[in-house]
DNA sequence: TACACTTTTTGTCCATTTTACAATTTCTTT
DNA sequence: AAAGAAATTGTAAAATGGACAAAAAGTGTA
């Protein structure tokens, strides 16, 4: 069995001896939205193990002493989903006492948005199965998932106005069609298409392409690629969608 | 001495003992930034303990067992600098391994923007001294704290834009000149007075008094105050400053 | 081939907002 | 009474935004 060798701690640091401090744990937890096709959908595991079995639960777990915070997401999430390669973010840290059963836990909320049908999550480890939930028909999570949930959801709207949290779940060739239907379905919100499309090509991180959409009984769109050097340096110097 | 008081843990819930999760420690450290009259500065302690000792950084400490994160904010803020009510916030978590000598800790960073001249810091408990330095003399901090301290300034410029975080520093009946001296002095950039004044106005937040300045020589400005109320229902809907 | 149908794409008009300034006002100080 | 200083108001050109209409470019069908 593996083990986890700690440093030596010294006592007497503090008034109160400094290994009363050392008896806490941190978890990570993933709230891995997946867009496609006008549709928002978040990735939850089903637990197979106390406590809360059988709920269903965001995915994540306790972290090792000796690994990071990111690190530990990724794995956490590669662990119970076999997914991997999802570039993931702190959303904030939820530390009521008594939220863990098990004793004193405090979690890293982790946030990703990607293309479900990229992936196939497959649950490992103690998780029972993963499911995609529409976001309107979560049920009752583990432990404090479904505030995690709800506040998650909240910084997926801000990040995706003001950074690349977007790109990922588009194909490298996409209409402008795709585009504002992203920005539509995350932020529930309508725009008009005349309007929409004229503001994006403004801002000339989009560039055109010669090629077009084949095979729709319509006009079809003239496909676009996303510009990121530039779109980043954008929002770093205080770019925002203002939809 | 006092003691903190553990649940019991059970054991073989997980394949690792789930004991050997139950070693790490997590603290709060405070980034506390004052604005007085165009100066920007950021509270620090110099420290009295190991580690680090004698070095400067930013108020924070461990969090007991029986301690929700916020509250610890709270205490660790007050037991260091004797500040109360300050309104606090989350930042992010920063969890390094190796960013603690001691052991597995991982820290919560907080965030708030204070009036100066309206506090008194006294160093208590294991602080040597307290100190408000400009932002561009802060000397190399202890653990990650100058990391968090770059971090947090950019989560101040943030939050300016979109929320309420600066009715502190203002006083109840200020100028306009005064409102955006303040935005000025944080975000970094000069406005055109003539418009930032009529964006102001539009706003409909600020209500112009009966009451104008005393005592300069030159014409003397019509203060206004603040709608706390109207403001905070206007950012709750979207709103934020495109300053 | 012509026409219906659908969605993309472009264009237009008008109201509103932004921007860069200039002019005016109202105090104190000399 | 005039000068100085900053607050306040005004203004004109430019840019933007929103509602809406028209044209374009495909497929499917008679």
């Amino acid at each position: 069995m593996k083990s986890y060798p700690l440093r030596l701690l010294e006592d007497d640091v503090y008034s109160i001896p400094i290994d009363a401090f050392f008896k806490s744990a941190f978890s990570v937890d993933c709230a891995i939205f997946g867009y496609h096709d006008r549709d928002l959908k978040i990735l939850l595991i089903q637990r197979g193990a106390a406590p809360y079995e059988n709920f269903w639960a965001l995915p994540g777990d306790l972290v090792y002493p000796d690994e990071d915070l990111d690190g530990a997401a990724t794995r956490v999430l590669k662990d119970l989903t076999s997914l991997t390669d999802i570039p993931i973010r702190q959303v904030r840290t939820f530390g009521q006492v008594n939220r863990h059963p098990l004793g004193r836990v405090i979690t890293v909320a982790y946030l990703a948005l990607v293309e479900p049908t990229d992936l196939a999550p497959q649950a490992s480890s103690w998780a029972k199965s993963t499911k995609w939930h529409s976001l309107n028909e979560v049920p009752s999570l583990a432990f404090d998932h479904s505030e995690i949930l709800q506040e998650s959801l909240g910084t997926l709207k801000n990040r995706l106005l003001t950074e690349d949290i977007f790109s990922n779940v588009l194909p490298q060739k996409f209409t402008l069609t795709e585009f504002q239907a992203l920005f539509e379905t995350i932020l529930e919100k309508e725009f008009d298409k005349g309007n929409f499309r004229k503001k994006l090509v403004q801002f000339k991180f989009l560039k055109k392409l010669t090629e077009s959409q084949k095979n729709v009984s319509h006009r079809p769109s003239s496909l676009y690629s996303f510009d990121e050097k530039k779109f980043n340096k954008m929002t770093e110097k205080g770019f925002a969608f203002d939809f």
